[in-house]
DNA sequence: CTACTTCTGTATCGATCGCTTCGTAATTAA
DNA sequence: TTAATTACGAAGCGATCGATACAGAAGTAG
């Protein structure tokens, strides 16, 4: 690492990276070719190969990168808001937002790039149902942080509002992809919490 | 057609076609190879272009049968149901089934089957996107109807009620094929008619 | 029968896939 | 300077992609 013996890397790993994430995020993993990353991050076949291993790592590594950058709006809004209904209600209305950002591909990589595939990238596949179902078990968590702290009740089925919650998030990629504006996504976040005050019965003050 | 002139087609098309319908449904368009598709449907790629066309125009016709047969569970609820509201849910705890029907690839081959794709192929992405589009505007035409039948307040936003609901049939299609349960799918199509109540005042008795 | 038409299996087409070989450039260590 | 090491660009690897050319088989028309 730093400065090594050899020749000097002649690109910004970082920056290639980050091109890589872009063109994964836009078409997938299976249709980025890797004439069109090579071309976006500006280097050849070699260079690629050699600093990131292959496609499937080269994916791997974009799609941390897109967790630390892209996803983090949903942890800090589940992080930062001080009930879970606020939590809830700031990661649907943060991610309407993020999905419909000027510049960027629209909708979440994590739930658009790999929802089929050829067998032989199931792994791929595997890799981002893992990351969707990890960000189900955060609201979960969430929410039952909401139960420990009194905001919400304890009888509440904790597990299948997260089912539901996420179930909107995934489907705001699909709508954000299909040209859905933002301001759509945003009365969709609204609709999706009008059912918190019906599932969710208002705790008695302590 | 009927009884031509030359040497009869030794194999099914209807049946040939459904066999191609399951392998894109499961596969997806572009991860589904000529030689899968012919494999499925036990033959060679001669007879496969002399029937259909081409890759394109065979995924067309496995879409328009998918419409007619899988996709007739929407259109059922929507038509049979008296009220918008049992409408809409009836449609969600349906699609619900039929996303973890055994013996059937998981979640809907209109919404799975072509979320991002390589730039020649987005003329399939966009036939896939109108489906969707007509699918939700089907939704809000039963929630109009129910306007004009009056079991629907008419200060209803019957718009976004509707991208509502059909955000969350896009969503059950990620979870379906993420390994979500049956009663999973149900709990997601319950708790999203919890927001019926509160979105949609209960009209006054005429 | 012969002539014509259409379908089927084999064997392949050119293009592109992810990936690598190879020769050379650019750097450090001695 | 010399040796060792690493990265680069050009070219091309075998495999697979969607799609076809071709010849023979199987039917109808006369």
């Amino acid at each position: 690492m730093g400065a090594g013996r050899g020749r000097p890397r002649a690109f910004d790993r970082d920056a290639a990276l980050e091109r890589a994430m872009r063109v994964f995020w836009e078409r997938g993993y299976e249709a980025a070719s890797l004439a069109e990353l090579t071309g976006a991050m500006g280097i050849r076949p070699p260079s690629l190969y050699a600093a990131f291993g292959s496609k499937e790592q080269l994916f791997r590594e974009a799609v941390e990168l897109y967790g630390r950058t892209e996803g983090g709006v949903t942890a800090r809004a589940l992080r930062e808001e001080s009930t879970a209904r606020e939590a809830i209600g700031a990661a649907l209305r943060g991610n309407a937002c993020a999905y419909t950002e000027p510049g960027s591909p629209r909708g979440c990589m994590v739930v658009l790039s790999a929802t089929t595939c050829a067998p032989e990238h199931e792994t791929v596949r595997t890799l981002l149902c893992d990351d969707r179902r990890a960000m189900e078990r955060s609201l979960r968590d969430r929410i039952d942080r909401g139960v420990a702290e009194g905001d919400v009740p304890a009888d509440t089925d904790t597990r299948s509002l997260a089912a539901f919650y996420a179930t909107v998030l995934f489907g705001l990629s699909v709508q954000a992809r299909d040209g859905a504006t933002r301001d759509d996504l945003l009365a969709v976040a609204h609709a999706a919490m009008a059912s918190w005050d019906t599932l969710v019965p208002h705790p008695s003050v302590r």
